[in-house]
RNA sequence: GGAGGGGUGGCAGAGUGGACUAAUGCGGCGGUCUUGAAAACCGUUGGGUGGCAACGCCCCGGGGGUUCGAAUCCCUCCCCCUCCGCCA
């Protein structure tokens, strides 16, 4: 959320913003709603202010014995008054907090502007597509091949878009969460959480997933409950409504959690294997910084996921996302995308950004300062990384002629040194 | 699920209709003293909003009500704690 003090003075450039984002919205019925609210305001607490007063008179009255019917009548024309002025301040809030929860992030000015994705700006490229004496396969037909992913039996349990994993693929996918906590904790300096997987609706809006984002999230029947579409929800929201001390920021989390997603409106797409599910693990990164180097630690954070990717062995591109890509809470957004043999093309496999005070003023997320004022954090995450999609990843660039899979190097511990996927067994 | 207790500033914790303009303590900030620090002492210190300012208004879990006036009384919802029951 924009702090309305500031669209009211940066008009424009607000208007730009949804202009490049290609989002409509009414920013001249939000500006003349905020001075109607005003005026309304000023008028409202010039009477209150009369009632005060005079109310402590008449409480002064009362003890010396003096009359104070008039006075009591008249206040009470006064409070009715006021009572007039506050359903009116009532109703002007409610359009003019509807707009404003829809008004998106400013984008930084480093981000290229277009309408949509072929506007986005590739950053790097890392790593050496494998080279293969046979025709590459989709990762769905090497995991139904090793019998390891079985999607048939995942729509049987719950619906499509969901997977049952089996033996050393069940095992590669414990393995791979366990590889990117240790190395995040161990080598990056983040503080493993395991927070909760059901939220309240406060950390949904806080985090900015509603009231966009509703029908993308599964909620409970009987309980004001929603099932986290990412750990960036429950993980944001630890210090919600706090004030941190300055020494204790940068903070920097991660945590794995399962994440579930409805994927509302994309019928058709990726129906095949893991990549677009309704439920996938993730590692996440949250970090909450001090505001005058987010933009830094936005650059670290990236770098913390591409690290990932890299012990890995996994080829993989860095890209800015455009304005018109660029996602509602955030001011700029790396997405990291890992080659993917068996398809011939990169595939989003994390997505790191930097959303400003965007979050963390919805949360109220603050610290005090030295001399003792409380300001914003800045809030970024990033995905560290979709545990899913690298198992994809996996069995698509290491896929051998015999349709085994072999296992990169580092996760070979994690594995009890298993070498080479086979199969279902567990030796 | 049943019974009881509770939600007040960064934290702890008073406050049952009119000086609450929220006591007090801790913490924070500034200062005195000191070679320096600690201790002690003195001062200061919530958040939001409107206004160029003077100054005003709002905020005691959320919402509604009574009253000239509500942290305080009433209604309602939420959350937390203790005990009992059930249970991984």
């Amino acid at each position: 959320m924009l702090e309305l003090k500031f669209i009211r003075e940066h008009a424009e450039l607000v208007r730009a913003s949804l202009i490049n984002r290609g989002m409509e919205l009414n920013l001249d019925r939000l500006l003349s709603l905020d001075e109607k609210r005003r005026a309304l305001q000023t008028e409202a607490d010039d009477l209150r202010s009369i009632r005060n007063r005079v109310s402590k008179e008449i409480g002064e009255m009362v003890r010396k014995g003096i009359d104070v019917t008039d006075k009591r009548e008249e206040m009470k024309r006064v409070g009715e008054n006021i009572a007039i002025l506050e359903k009116k301040i009532k109703s002007t809030e409610e359009e003019l907090d509807f707009l404003l929860a829809r008004v998106p992030n400013i984008p930084h000015e480093s981000v290229p502007v277009g309408p949509d994705e072929s506007y986005n700006r590739e950053e790097r490229r890392w790593g050496e597509f494998p080279q293969f004496d046979f025709q590459p396969l989709p990762h769905w037909d090497i995991g139904q091949g090793l019998d390891i992913l079985d999607f048939e039996r995942g729509v049987k349990i719950a619906e499509s878009r969901f997977t049952l994993l089996k033996g050393q693929g069940a095992l590669l996918e414990r393995a791979l969460i366990n590889f990117m906590l240790d190395l995040h904790t161990r080598e990056h300096g983040y503080t493993e959480v395991f927070p909760p997987i059901l939220v309240n609706e406060g950390c949904m809006f806080a985090t900015g997933q509603l009231p966009k984002l509703e029908k993308e999230m599964y909620r409970c029947k009987d309980d004001p409950l929603y099932l986290i579409p990412t750990a960036e929800v429950p993980v944001t929201n630890i210090y919600r409504g706090e004030i941190l001390d300055e020494e204790d920021l940068p903070i920097y989390l991660c945590a794995y959690t399962p994440c579930f997603r409805r994927e509302a409106g994309s019928y058709g797409k990726d129906v095949r294997g893991l990549i677009r599910q309704h439920q996938f693990n993730k590692v996440e990164l949250v970090k909450m910084v001090h505001p005058d180097n987010s933009f830094d630690e936005l650059e670290k954070l990236t770098n913390d996921a591409e690290e990932v990717l890299q012990k890995l062995g996994l080829p993989y591109r860095v890209v800015t996302l455009s304005t018109g890509d660029l996602s509602f809470a955030a001011a700029k957004c790396y997405d990291l995308e890992v080659w993917l043999p068996g398809q011939g093309e990169y595939r989003e496999i994390s997505s790191c950004s930097n959303f400003t005070d965007f979050q963390s003023r919805r949360a109220q997320i603050r610290f005090r300062t030295k001399k003792g004022k409380a300001r914003l954090v800045h809030t970024l995450n990033g995905s560290g990384v979709a545990i899913g999609r690298t198992v994809a990843a996996i069995l698509e660039n290491y896929q051998q002629r015999d349709g085994s899979v072999m296992v990169p190097e580092v996760l070979q511990p994690y594995m009890h040194g298993l070498e080479r996927i086979t199969g279902t067994r567990n030796e």
